[in-house]
DNA sequence: TTGTATGCGTTATCAT
DNA sequence: ATGATAACGCATACAA
């Protein structure tokens, strides 16, 4: 128990290496002795210790951010926290960051690249030791720029990212939501379906936008404009949609929803409306959040291991931290349908 | 738009002096000129300007901070952003500071004491400008210390803090949970009750325990002793606890749970094993997490503004960044039962 | 094994 | 209005 008494100034080495009785790189040296080939006396090295212990001292990480060029500090950029997707990944990669020994700073984009920019430009100055980014809009000439300006490893989540020197998990989409409409289609005798998407101009949106259209083509379907809607991945942006449908004269009997936050809230509102889930409408969502079990019916939806992204990759990042040189690499993580009581 | 072509070093200070033909320092002035007290020529500061934009200098933080002492970061400790209740703050907190030009640095402490511990620690060598501490163990014992190591504003959510230098919002739990109680007695009828709690060494676990046997005891009613449960915060936490119950012989014909996580997992247990809610037995939870809405029955519970909280721990903390000298403050947040169908 | 000297990129205090 | 110069706290090359 040291007993810190009112000290205004936080103790510098050269503090400590006055009360040890040495100069002041020598406290560096017992301080970061990792590699045995410099060797010191133990004599000194209790004298550091010791004079460590009495001040309370603490190494000034701008002090050595500066020197080492080194921040122990990795950046990561998620759509948005309050999505219940997201908090595990960030979960995982922070405690990924916490055993090396890293801090986390998070920001929010809200998937809107204008704050994707922002960020880069924050992360310019600020000279992080690593960068991961999340559902991303930001294109491979942005990352391109980010990478040859920063000269940081980076890894993304996101399929659309294909550059040499950044790590990718992805997830194949498309064919995930082929699969999940074609089970509507051909399992369980749907028609006529509905989509709920999101804008071209976020990456996922057109690739599970194409998985849905080739399953209704194959099985040569067609789809009521009405049918197709586009939402903003909220919960809230779910239910308005829902409330909108509940004009129409004829519903699809089955919706694909390009995310669980919208399916909960298509659902709600549809049920507000007195329609029936699965009976009258059926739903399947993307993401398998933690709410999806939660509603009534469960939510039939297509899983996606939050926890599993995050790891990865915390992991291919601190990899690369370790060796830069490494060949860009890309992990997939499975995206299967889980079947619940909504379809 | 600038060309960023393949460097390999980022521009410095003096990296745009030499383009601008100029002496160091003066760029530094033309950057960081915030009062007009110091006067620059106009024809300087133009080329100042154009050196920038062409090398894309961007400042380095780490020498900024090793000579301002200030690092721009604040860290935030949450107890669990997987939790939905904490998401919003976190969110909340991230919008104001980046409206005033700071990044957040996050960590989650999953309620153990030692992790925050640890958490001092790491900020101690960071040596942030400022920190926020959700939900914590941390003894005001323990805040003295780090300001008085650190010298940084801190702001805090949890009644039990009273520091003269820190800011605090707190909620009055015990009041609310008493008042959800009596209105379970009073208005519902409820003679038999249960209640779902968290271990004592958790700051709200003995506050909102003495709302509800204030409730009990003047009403004159008894608790069984098997009714009065001990959770973790966690929905699964919950859902055990609800496996267990099951086996009893009677069942208490409502309960007041901590937070909303275990009363989500209480009912999903409970309905499982065919109880009806409310019919069976009531449940009001605490929080108004999002998925309390989700559920079916909609959930009982008592409100707590996330985002609010939020707000107000990172106004109160960038007041006190401004002024470091500002008595310390107590900001009430409202916590009200907002009645759902789970009751 | 340890001490001296240097520089990381800023901001700030002097001069001029 | 601007240029030298120093200093923030640390890690490292070099000397001893």
């Amino acid at each position: 128990m040291s007993t810190p008494t009112k000290t205004k100034k936080l103790a510098t080495m050269r503090d400590v290496a006055k009360l040890a009785g040495v100069s002041q790189p020598t406290v560096s040296r017992v301080l970061n002795q990792k590699d045995t080939s410099i060797s010191i006396s133990d004599e000194t090295r209790e004298k550091v210790i010791a004079a460590v212990e009495q001040l309370g001292y603490r190494p000034n990480m701008a002090a050595r951010s500066l020197r080492t060029q080194k921040t122990k500090l990795i950046a990561v950029l998620i759509a948005d926290i309050t999505n219940s997707f997201y908090p595990h990944i960030a979960r995982s990669i922070q405690s990924v960051a916490r055993e090396e020994g890293y801090d986390v700073m998070i920001a929010n984009s809200d998937h809107i690249y204008q704050n994707e920019l922002l960020f880069c430009e924050s992360i310019k100055s600020r000279a992080v030791d690593g960068i991961i980014l999340v559902p991303i809009h930001l294109t491979e000439h942005d990352l391109h720029d980010l990478y040859t300006q920063t000269n940081t490893p980076i890894s993304v989540l996101g399929q659309h990212i294909n550059h040499p020197k950044v790590d990718v998990v992805w997830a194949d989409d498309e064919e995930a939501v082929f699969k999940a409409t074609s089970w509507l289609i051909q399992e369980k005798g749907h028609s006529r379906l509905g989509y709920v998407g999101v804008p071209d101009t976020l990456p996922p949106g057109p690739r599970r936008y194409k998985g849905f259209m080739r399953a209704i083509e194959k099985a040569q379907l067609t789809v009521a404009p009405e049918h197709i809607l586009e939402g903003d991945f909220t919960l809230e942006g779910g239910r308005h949609l829902g409330q909108n449908l509940l004009k129409l004269d004829t519903l699809p009997t089955a919706f694909m929803v390009t995310n669980d936050a919208m399916a909960l809230g298509l659902m709600l509102a549809l049920q507000e409306g007195g329609v029936r889930i699965p009976e009258d409408v059926a739903v399947i969502g993307y993401d398998d959040i933690p709410e999806a079990r939660i509603i009534r019916p469960a939510l039939t939806t297509i899983e996606q291991n939050s926890a599993d992204i995050g790891y990865k990759l915390a992991h291919l990042l601190f990899e690369r931290m370790e060796n830069p040189d490494l060949p860009s690499r890309r992990l997939e993580t499975p995206n299967n349908l889980v079947i619940r009581d909504s379809t």
